[in-house]
RNA sequence: GGGCUGGUAGCUCAGUUAGGGAGAGCGUCUGGCUUUUAACCAGACGGUCGGGGGUUCAACUCCCUCCCAGCCCGCCA
């Protein structure tokens, strides 16, 4: 779970939590890949199928790459149990009748990119504080509700990804009485609720009563529950000020009453409620759970609703770029921005490596990740001399990509794709790609269009990044100035191409014509790089003039064109 | 202050659950591809496994302690 926590997020943990893992169980066996083990611990619940894996956000803000723990994490281990012929449900749930406690800094449109509270109306949103989330307007217009926005985000993200979850709204589970038993359970046995929270909380006196009425006036929850009829499945309530962090959301004053299913649990109520109403068997969440409701959790399904609680694993939270993710101070990355860059088995590759370590996705360093991925793929075809590596992608491998093929996928080395953005000709990235040995000559089209895509992710990278690959082809002469010999050296080298050398001699060319004109062969590949690139760089030379158009070529070493 | 989880090469990470060889990729350096110029190939350099102590024939691995980082220890979620 990853609740309302716009500014931090993610990554991993697996969890043994002594209070629901039975340590006396022999964990025997030894798995390469986590998702198993995970496995093995819901087995030996002995679980009914269809098992449910849980998972689930507050829709606060913007839906970005940590709330992707709490999908990719119950994917793999899905997969695993579905692999051993169960059935299995991914469920997620939208807790969407909390209350809106504060504006959000950022949003995220419906095409997922991140825009600031300027580009809605915040006044709207302002007026309506301590409502919940599918009583507030999509800020955008489009959907029901500032929740349903929030969850077609997420879905939409999921569906990138390839995993296929239910969507649940807690609101509609409230609205249909599927909460009705748990909030009864809890009202009957209200003593014993104090005394469970007491452990975890100071706020549960003899006046607390865990269930949060909307007030039937102003549309805000409350939390001063005067009576509770458990007859008339109903409480009454008065509708107070509500203190959230430094502020104060005022009530209307309205006394009233409301059913069971025109309220909410607290938080810590309300997430065992929800593993008993969806049955829920796995839910990965976390670090920040971790020692907060999990526990408590923990404690109300056993003593106070009487369920046994779901297999727990904690996931770190994963760093972007070095620094803690953080939607109001802008370090954040979401799904749609992060697929302009990568394909989504790479994305899927992140979360499936152990949840336990802290990781950090460096986007000027995206090609070590992309690497990373690489070598594991090639691990499970063909193996790699790094036994633990091989043995991680065997176990892995499939559950990441989804559906194997038979062939290894042609993957372009992402640098060597950055190299083939600087030029814009298909057909000449086909040809570069061709003559480096990275597409075999048997390759089909649709083979060939699947390795060059990632030339389009990698090129986005560079310019996104400004980095050592950011280089263009210029198609138009740049504002240069040689000194005569080297002015002379470029006309014998036009002469030298306008005879039709391939790349190799043209490369060999250079250092020769270099020392023909008495210069060194550095500045006469300097000012190569200037007319061709206005850079003092670039990719290895000859070789990419071979492969460019010979009249071009010799025009521009002649700064004619 | 207490608790939880991490800390392995410059970077990204395996390895730790069952104690016995410290590893990979990238980067760097060197060399090769007739010829320093980012794509290819080979090799090398590179680590007190966060520090210290203990147990053991043997510790990255187990125990104690300290340091660093994140999280939890109000409310909410």
């Amino acid at each position: 779970m990853d609740h309302d926590r716009m500014s931090t997020d993610d990554t991993d943990a697996d969890s043994n939590d002594e209070t629901a893992t039975p340590v006396d169980e022999p964990d025997d066996e030894h798995h390469d890949f986590w998702a198993e083990g995970v496995a093995d611990e819901i087995e030996q619940r002995d679980p009914n199928d269809p098992i449910v894996i849980k998972g689930g956000v507050s829709p606060s803000g913007v839906a970005h790459l940590g709330n992707v723990n709490e999908i990719m994490r119950g994917y793999f281990v899905a997969e695993a149990l579905r692999d051993r012929d169960h059935e299995v449900r991914q469920v997620f749930t939208s807790d969407d009748r909390d209350p809106l406690r504060k504006l959000p800094r950022k949003l995220a449109d419906p095409d997922g990119q991140i825009v600031g509270l300027g580009e809605v109306d915040a006044g709207a949103l302002g007026r309506n504080l301590g409502k919940p989330y599918t009583d507030i307007p999509d800020p955008f217009g489009e959907r029901d509700s500032y929740a349903a926005h929030f969850a077609a985000l997420l879905e939409a993200d999921a569906d990138r990804l390839g995993v296929d979850i239910e969507m649940y709204s807690n609101t509609e589970l409230y609205g249909e009485g599927a909460f009705d038993p748990v909030v009864e359970r809890v009202l009957d046995r209200v003593d014993t609720a104090r005394e469970v929270l007491s452990e975890y909380q100071a706020k549960a006196d003899d006046d607390y009563v865990p269930f949060n009425p909307i007030c039937e006036e102003c549309g805000k929850l409350t939390e001063t529950v005067t009576d509770i009829d458990l007859d008339a499945e109903t409480v009454d309530y008065v509708c107070t000020d509500m203190e959230v962090g430094d502020e104060t959301i005022e009530g209307c004053g309205h006394e009233g009453t409301a059913t069971f299913r025109e309220g909410k649990l607290p938080w810590r109520f309300e997430w065992p409620g929800q593993w008993q109403v969806l049955d829920v068997d796995f839910e990965p969440f976390g670090k920040d759970h971790a020692e907060g409701s999990w526990p408590s959790g923990v404690d109300i399904a056993e003593n106070v609703l009487g369920i046994e609680p779901p297999v727990p694993m904690v996931y770190e939270w994963f760093t972007l770029n070095g620094e803690a993710l953080s939607s109001s101070a802008g370090n954040i990355v979401t799904v749609p921005e992060l697929l302009e860059l990568l394909e989504p088995e790479i994305i899927r590759y992140f979360f499936a490596l152990h949840p336990k370590k802290a990781r950090d996705l460096d986007l000027s360093r995206l090609d070590q990740l992309v690497d990373d991925f690489d070598r594991f793929e090639e691990a499970y075809y063909e193996g790699v001399d790094d036994e633990s590596v091989t043995a991680f992608a065997e176990a892995a491998y499939p559950y990441v990509v989804g559906n194997v093929t038979d062939e290894r996928p042609i993957r372009l080395p992402y640098t060597f794709a950055a190299v083939l953005g600087m030029v814009d000709d298909r057909d000449l990235r086909e040809k570069l790609a061709r003559d480096e040995g990275h597409i075999p000559d048997d390759a089909d089209e649709a083979t060939v269009e699947a390795a060059l895509a990632r030339v389009e992710q990698a090129r986005t990278w560079a310019e996104r990044m400004d980095n050592a690959y950011n280089y263009r082809l210029q198609a138009e002469l740049p504002d240069v100035a040689f000194d005569d010999a080297t002015s002379d050296a470029l006309d014998s080298l036009a002469d030298v191409v306008a005879a039709g050398h391939d790349g190799e001699t043209i490369q060999s060319e250079i250092y020769d014509t270099a020392r023909d004109h008495g210069i060194e062969p550095g500045d006469l590949f300097e000012a190569g790089y200037r007319l061709f690139f206005d850079e003092t760089q670039g990719p290895r030379l000859g070789e990419f003039l071979g492969d460019l158009e010979q009249e071009f070529v010799v025009g521009r070493l002649r700064r004619e064109r």
